[in-house]
DNA sequence: TTGTACGCGTTATCAA
DNA sequence: TTGATAACGCGTACAA
């Protein structure tokens, strides 16, 4: 059997008090007892039982990562932020990927009652208000990485301004028929990616006294089928454009595939600039408008860090921005 | 406040016991106090405190998983599968990632101690005779996967039969001259995928009569930079090979750059088969001996499951075979 | 400085 | 069928 610290107690000849005390280096222990404590800790190979131990402090060392399917590309790069976050503060990380609304309301409302995590991470799903409200109620921090929550920390990336500059990038670069390929917009709240870059395309043309007519649009699956196919549809239009922009890099790489099956040369005949920056986008070369994934996951880790600190902290709406990679799919 | 089960049984007018027995549906309940105990479950929000439950069970209704750098293509794809297989027993998932050996000594000791897990999943590493001698001792369940332990459960990929039907494939193409491009031999353990490769490799070519010349074979990182490194060496060489077979994707993805730069063209001057699967692969139409990764990581958790039930159960060793992908990096 | 006793929220045992 | 009570292993007042 494995030691408690009772055995370590009598192994030591001392209370299991001073024991405790010892192992918490709390307050004063005579050095002498202290060695023998210790010496007792050592031949027995004794570990405090962290289970029994969150029984009494309501810690449990750990934090839980809640993020829609994530083994998407995305959600990996940010995974990677926050695993070496997580592991700095030496807590363990519990993985809850949710594929359905039923997983996710499960999740928002099971999570909070018994705490077998100390805080919580949430990618790319936005809490509506009551269940952040209950979040608050019960205090369990939480914080939210590129989704948004007026009563929650939240993370946000500019999505309006990278589309913004995405298109007037393709402006300055002399194109004058811009299209775009959007993802399916989900749910109806305030901060939706999918919204928000729609509208900074809409107010870059409108800027250089364009607009986005229907047949150079479309919103479509976040997958490479969705952009391949939509692209198709795009790309054989009576006048197509000479430029995409596209929502994000795995629906760029289906429009690659649909220009090469189209033969339409990339960048002479077709610019495209992407969105996300995932590795694969580096590897073929896309231009893209990066988001600051790693970041993302680590300052979000710190951030939830600070509020398991202090749980009364007020929420804070931390903005951040893309970066435009210039690669092989624009000609500059 | 959160409701506890004294609270339960007090408004249910009955004793904790009861209570208990009701949400474990155990023995016997009148249906009658059965009710009452359901209705003060409902009207309290009830839930059992998991702690709490795994202080006297010994369970944690979760099950842990380490890998050396689980964002790597390679773990993410099985990492899926056994996202997917834990989820559908209900359980939590736990990760563990180790970079350093220290971390993984770490993993490796202090997980069996007291149980955080129900069961560990361990991604290609294989613990020596000491570390899997306490895991049984412990009676933590264990599962290797792409790893091999003789007291332990083991899935392992043929690797030495994927590299023989690789080059197997390159002969009846054709090719006399073939390289061969290794990962990085760590550890002297017995099942080692970089050696066991290697000697696939020399297996086939001596079948053929041929044989691994110094100039057309290298050992490099498992890593896009290594392959590429590596192919500019093999590439730049006095007579170099028509083919090459590399023992990863991400390393054949460096391999694909270095004949770019070269004007080498492929598949015309120059073959490629990679090693894995990954999803890359598919999009740069990298010919490929698939592992089954999704496999992997499902089978795993079914066998951990299984060994959680029953943890004396002896240890198995079951093989999975890889399968070629037939792509543009090769001509058939 | 140190030991004892109590409580955390369950499950399991044992009378009743 | 049910209720009281003893664990589970630890932290911590409180008393010594």
């Amino acid at each position: 059997m494995v030691a408690t610290i009772h055995d370590v107690a009598r192994v030591a000849g001392v209370g299991i008090g001073t024991v405790s005390r010892v192992i918490n280096n709390n307050t004063s222990v005579k050095p002498g007892t202290r060695e023998r404590v210790l010496a007792a800790i050592n031949q027995l190979n004794y570990k405090p039982n962290p289970i029994a131990r969150s029984m009494i402090s309501k810690r449990t060392n750990s934090i839980g990562v809640i993020a829609p399917f994530f083994t998407r590309p995305f959600f990996m790069e940010v995974l990677q932020g926050v695993e070496v976050a997580t592991a700095s503060y030496g807590k363990e990380l519990v993985l809850y990927n949710v594929r359905t609304d039923e997983q996710r309301d499960h999740c928002f409302s099971d999570l909070p009652m018994h705490r077998k995590v100390d805080g919580v991470l949430i990618l790319s799903l936005s809490p509506d208000e009551a269940v952040a409200q209950n979040f608050r109620r019960v205090g369990l921090p939480v914080v939210l990485v590129d989704a948004y929550s007026p009563l929650l920390t939240s993370l946000v990336v500019n999505n309006k301004d990278g589309a913004y500059q995405a298109i007037q990038y393709l402006l300055r670069a002399g194109h004058q028929r811009i299209g775009f390929i959007n993802g399916i917009i989900e749910g109806n709240f305030k901060f939706n990616q999918a919204t928000d870059r729609l509208e900074g395309v809409r107010c870059a043309l409108q800027e250089a006294g364009l607009s986005l007519s229907a047949d150079l649009q479309e919103e479509t699956a976040w997958s490479r089928l969705g952009g391949r196919e939509a692209a198709l549809r795009i790309l054989t239009s009576a006048h197509r454009p000479s430029a995409l922009f596209v929502a994000s890099d795995i629906q760029a790489v289906g429009v690659l595939e649909a220009a090469k099956s189209l033969h339409i040369r990339v960048p002479e005949e077709l610019a495209i600039i992407g969105f996300d920056g995932i590795e694969i986008s580096e590897l073929l070369g896309l231009t893209t408008m990066q988001q600051p994934m790693w970041q993302m996951g680590e300052q979000g880790i710190h951030k939830l860090i600070e509020l398991i600190e202090d749980p009364l902290h007020a929420p804070e709406l931390i903005w951040l921005n893309t970066t435009l990679i210039e690669r092989a799919t624009t000609s500059g």
